[in-house]
DNA sequence: AACTATTTATAAGA
DNA sequence: TTCTTATAAATAGTT
């Protein structure tokens, strides 16, 4: 209705479709506010744009739907809430990730360095706890691999100190099973060992923003 | 908006009110149908007359409630997901606060320490940067304030041996003014900008809100 | 986000 | 109400 008249069909190009719709927008909040005024009447208008996104009119008083629009208000702010806390959090782990320090205060910087201090500490004596539990696993396992091998040689040589049994070739299994054997268990380990991949820094910034209203 | 422009305040002639009423809400349906079509969206529209007559405009495939209903809906999703985002910000945090690590692995243990490490060094250094910023700013002032202390000095010296001036009892003023150089300029910085105000709606007092639900 | 040539909406009158 | 029409307002295309 300008610059040339225009068919009332869906704009294909998206940018244009999406300049209109906000222009649109506007004008439509812009004529039912007036209505509002001059015939002294409630309006309410919600709409959805195809990119899902939530606009509303509510004229004052206007008592209809109150009860789900307060819902929906509500639910806004709790939402705004929780952005916020969000941000806080982000914030919070980029600075103990050495990023976003511009405008921390020396007090503040030290206070976090001390405190990332005694964490570190923490997380090392973990780290070193569950090593020495697992040479102490390790440990034990090659003893007892270490037992069998004795006890194993011991029946070995009885037997061929034994006339009742003759000295047989195993073709190098014996020393297969050995080798079998020293290496025993490590397979459960690698199991534990396997990293339980929730990543610890990227879950959190998954895209919240552009999310879908509708379907 | 036609044979004279009028004030966007209440008609108070009744007849001319509704006639008012009528037209405009013809027009508003006809661009919100407009809307529909050339932006792909849903619109639903509900007003009530100060006759108190009902009239709904709804956009094909959706109506007020199911929009509302959806909109709720989404919301609670989104509300489900940013806590969730939550929660993991916070173990995040808490893991890096030595606490929580109760089923870490340890490559994970081991990755979240080296992490540590390499962000302590960061805050480390940007601590000594501070700490010998300050140092130099101090230094600065010191040398500042001992060359105005050596000037005055030599300027008192200088009228102590001129014959023609008395020696004359400032009262203090002499170190106040010291320190009023070396502080000098610094309530410039107090200036701030006020935040500026566009009303995009002028119109009437109205509840006329905009906004998307998740930028 | 501005501008502006046009189209559209509409206030007042019939 | 509906039609008419002069004029105000909205806006499509452009910058």
């Amino acid at each position: 209705m300008a610059r040339g008249k225009i068919q009332i069909k869906r704009i294909e190009n998206t940018t244009n479709r999406q300049v209109t719709y906000s222009k649109r927008r506007n004008g439509l909040f812009k004529k039912a506010n007036e209505l509002t005024v001059l015939c002294d009447a409630k309006v309410s208008i919600i709409m959805l744009s195809s990119t899902e996104k939530l606009h509303e009119y509510i004229s004052p008083a206007a008592s209809f739907m109150v009860v789900l629009m307060g819902v929906v208000q509500k639910m806004q702010e709790h939402l705004k809430k929780l952005k916020e806390v969000n941000r806080n959090l982000r914030r919070q782990i980029s600075q103990r990730m050495g990023e976003s320090l511009d405008g921390v205060s020396f007090e503040d910087l030290r206070s976090l360095e001390e405190d990332m201090e005694s964490s570190l500490k923490t997380i090392r004596e973990r780290k070193y706890k569950m090593i020495s539990n697992q040479i102490d696993t390790h440990k034990k396992k090659v003893r007892n691999v270490e037992e069998i091998h004795r006890s194993l040689l011991h029946e070995f040589n009885a037997i061929g100190e034994d006339p009742h049994y003759g000295l047989v070739d195993n073709g190098g299994d014996y020393e297969h099973s050995v080798i079998g054997y020293s290496n025993g268990g490590r397979g459960i380990l690698a199991l534990r060992l396997q990293p339980n991949h929730h990543n610890l820094h990227t879950g959190a910034g998954s895209d919240l923003t552009t999310f879908a209203l509708l379907e």
